[in-house]
DNA sequence: CCTGTGACCGGTA
DNA sequence: ATACCGGCCACAG
């Protein structure tokens, strides 16, 4: 497969994130072994295949919140999905203490 | 080359 | 707690 070691790192680091668990686009970023590339977290999620398997409900803003507008389409969607996982956020926020990935 | 655009982040008021 | 701001970086025009 043709893909630049960038977005790769990426992927896997998404890839690896547990059922259950979410982490911040900063944290991917950083944990790929690309600090600061939060921005690029965001793009490659927009452009993954519809029929990949990278979890990218579990991924949220550093603020704890879904990145997408409370009355978007993506925002049911991701709210949805980690619903089954069993997060469910409180006042539209995500506690990263007791979801976090990472604490 | 330069400019604008994001599923972003941290500091400051 | 919210609001604003500058920095961040790949990518498309």
């Amino acid at each position: 497969v043709i893909t630049s070691e960038l977005k790769d790192s990426i992927l896997q680091t998404l890839a690896s994130i547990p059922c259950g668990k979410v982490a911040t686009y900063g944290q991917i970023a950083k944990l790929s072994g690309n600090p600061g590339y939060s921005r690029y977290v965001g793009t490659v999620l927009k452009d993954l295949p519809l029929d990949s398997t990278i979890p990218w409900h579990r991924v949220i803003n550093s603020r704890g919140c879904i990145s997408f507008a409370k009355d978007s389409d993506g925002y049911q969607r991701q709210l949805s999905l980690l619903a089954k996982e069993g997060i469910t956020p409180e006042k539209g926020r995500i506690s990263l203490k007791t979801y976090g990935w990472i604490l």
